[in-house]
DNA sequence: ATTCTTCCATACGCTACCGTATGGAAGCTC
DNA sequence: GAGCTTCCATACGGTAGCGTATGGAAGAAT
């Protein structure tokens, strides 16, 4: 009886406790990734976590890593258009980046870039996403003919626009919300 | 001899306190502001802590309340204009908010955004204050003839992308990043 | 079956911090 | 100058978390 269908997984690898860390990092921020803590969480003890990490900071670079590929993928995916379909291709990176679901991942992004004020590799791992995002954004209006200076404007704007609304108490200041936003979307793509 | 002039003042009070929190806020986060920290920054122990304050969350909302009133009368003063001066007061706005001076009050917009996110009384202190920058923003854009719905967008265009930039590790990506900020600074209240 | 490797449990010492208890110094009041 | 108030120092017990040391179980290799 080696295999019971209500124990799927004895054997826990580095992969569990990253995924563990990124949730309790989008629940409690960066000093809620205690080792004891997620060994609680995952139903084991430190002696598990000392033996796939070297130590907590080991765990947190792979944290960075992990959060930077999976976001890199993810812009590249969302701003990937056919020649012609830029246009609804910027509405929809606005939609999909300043909705409210996706929740977890907004609040992730606050913790990182709270993380990275005094943390140089989460400093560096945050300027490359950001980086790498507006660099498509710009291609993206780039596509549809803009001068330089106002595809990387325009890249600028939405990005900012998009990460400090997420910022503002994923607020619903107004009741009108809805069409604010489509108000601004067009400000920006249009 | 009861005054020597290099020991100015022997006497802390809860500002002094608050004072010294806000300053770590900025430079370590929300879980930088311990009573021991403090106390040794100050010079003092802890008995002198908590003859002052309750105990640490008490300290925690004394944060909250000076923070809040400190940026309410900030926006307040900032939007403040003559009939006919309500344009170059939005560009005024939007050059104080997204400069790199001002530096440790973008820190603590940070902190306090992802402190927030865990705890109802910070959420609430940023919630109010975001409601005010909304709104005195919003005076503005009506102030010089635009419908509600307008007004209010572009107010929120402002702050959320004023607070977005500073999230971009308050970043040089580009070489031409005044201009582009004159291009957005112009899309935004023009 | 014995040995080896992988993975985790247990137990320990150490540090940082919280909050309390208590005493004491300095200034003011009368 | 005795007493009162204000403000801080010292000392203590308690918790949470880090990292290490060591042993043990369970499968893989031979």
């Amino acid at each position: 009886m080696p295999k019971k269908p209500d124990a799927p997984r004895q054997q826990l690898d580095r992969e569990a406790w990253i995924k563990a860390a990124l949730d309790i990092l989008a629940e409690k921020g960066l000093d809620g990734i205690r080792v004891e803590v997620l060994a609680k969480r995952l139903r084991v003890t430190k002696g598990s976590f000392y033996w796939h990490f070297k130590d907590r900071r080991d765990l947190l670079d792979a944290v960075l890593e992990t959060w930077k590929e999976g976001r890199i993928k993810d812009i590249q995916k969302q701003t990937r258009a056919q020649p012609g379909e830029e246009l609804p291709r910027a509405y929809h990176v606005i939609e999909v980046y300043s909705a409210n679901r996706s929740r977890k991942g907004m609040l992730i992004e606050i913790a990182m870039r709270d993380w990275a004020r005094h943390d140089a590799a989460a400093a560096a791992v945050v300027e490359e996403v950001d980086a790498a995002r507006l660099e498509f954004g710009r291609r993206g209006f780039e596509a549809r003919g803009m001068p330089p200076l106002e595809a990387s404007s325009r890249s600028l704007l939405l990005y900012a626009y998009v990460f400090g609304l997420s910022l503002m108490s994923c607020g619903k200041f107004d009741a009108d919300m809805d069409e604010m936003k489509r108000w601004i979307a067009d400000r920006i793509a249009r």
